[in-house]
DNA sequence: CGAAGACCTGGACAGTTGTCCAAGACAAAT
DNA sequence: ATTTGTCTTGGACAACTGTCCAGGTCTTCG
């Protein structure tokens, strides 16, 4: 007979759930994925149930709701991001804090961002933030993974010799999350590779003195 | 009888077209709205005349296809706001070169934006970059509306006494594109008037010198 | 005042959506 | 091998969508 409820995100821990958590996981994956390519309206039951490649019913099963399939899936791109981040930080520490350096590093994580598969997660971001601007619940769901951004800048700023940790820091998430938007925005033609190493170098160096 | 097909953008000049350009007006105004109240998937032939207070046959009379109403939404949109921008940039001549006047200019269009009305323009202007980040379509629009954007930010740093105009210009407003979307995405708490001011400050005064 | 053509709209159509259910498939415990 | 409860899914439903049309209303021209 039919068991108990479909379960939200913790499914009851029953008898034989490792296979169920997987293609939970998949389900999301897929769900980021549209999200990314296509945008949150693309997100439907049986869009994502076509693009993991399984029965369109599976998402009711694992999902209470669309929109508690579309909440996890930002959840689990935040948590995965986050990660990513903290580990940058913790390999800043061993660096040296050379001004070129972390212009170059900047540039190329700029770069790979921009790459087909880079974009999915990085559009799929300001899609999240577009949504916390209107629904206040998706605003938990950003606020651990602007900390994490913020720790990045700041430990670098503060790498770089920057006076004013905090507020460079924020300038300096802020600037490159506009100049992101702007090159996948335009199809990032208008700027060169050497453009953007000359833009970010001018970015940071203003951002370690305190005074022109 | 009936007419001619409903027309497209030029609805054939006839005779008594004026009320009819009025209330094609309108609807984009409502569309307008919806985008930025609701995200675009909240855009239906529906919605739209619920919104602008019409019979819901009406968006179908005068747009071909609801992707032809929202491209004329945002080209209305970006049309508007280009004008403003316009605007802005002539008034900067005529002000001095004030970096306490130009702090205090630009905290005071930030907040403007983060106002209930202002709001809505700014989320469909960032609806709409995701949107050109995905359709190319989408990029015509949006090119004119950063050329004016560019335009007021390269005066701006040119009054100000930047050296390198151009690149001071395009990372003044990143980093301003990067604030309003943290303000917003965050419900504008984390940071006070006061801390606005001194970031701002602090932004503008490193765009200015060349080198730390 | 009549006619003509724009303007306007209620209703209908097929397609898609979120959600649910009843029936089966399967793995593990007995 | 039988049971037990999870996992799985095809199909159904109502609600909503974009689009169209047949006929109505109004304004202006002759």
């Amino acid at each position: 007979m039919a068991g108990p409820p479909p379960a939200a995100s913790a499914p009851t821990r029953g008898r034989r759930d490792r296979r169920g958590e997987q293609r939970r996981a998949e389900l999301l994956e897929a769900a980021i994925h549209l999200i990314g390519a296509q945008g949150l309206d693309a997100v439907t039951h049986r869009a994502v149930a076509a693009e993991a490649g399984v029965p369109a019913a599976s998402t009711s099963y694992y999902f209470r709701s669309k929109d508690e399939l579309i909440d996890e899936a930002l959840g689990a791109l935040a948590e995965r991001e986050i990660a990513l981040l903290r580990a940058r930080r913790d390999a800043l520490g061993e660096l040296a804090a050379d001004l070129d350096m972390t212009v170059e590093a900047l540039a190329a994580w700029i770069e790979e961002q921009l790459t087909e598969s880079g974009r999915v997660a990085m559009l799929a971001q300001y899609q999240l933030q577009l949504e916390a601007a209107r629904r206040p619940e998706a605003r938990a769901i950003l606020a651990a993974w602007k900390d994490g951004t913020d720790d990045l800048a700041e430990t670098a700023m503060r790498a770089l010799g920057a006076q004013d940790v905090r507020t460079a820091g924020i300038l300096l998430v802020c600037a490159i999350d506009g100049l992101r938007l702007r090159l996948m925005a335009s199809g990032h033609e208008p700027l060169t590779p050497e453009q953007l190493r000359a833009t970010l170098r001018a970015l940071l160096s203003g951002l370690i003195a305190p005074r022109a």
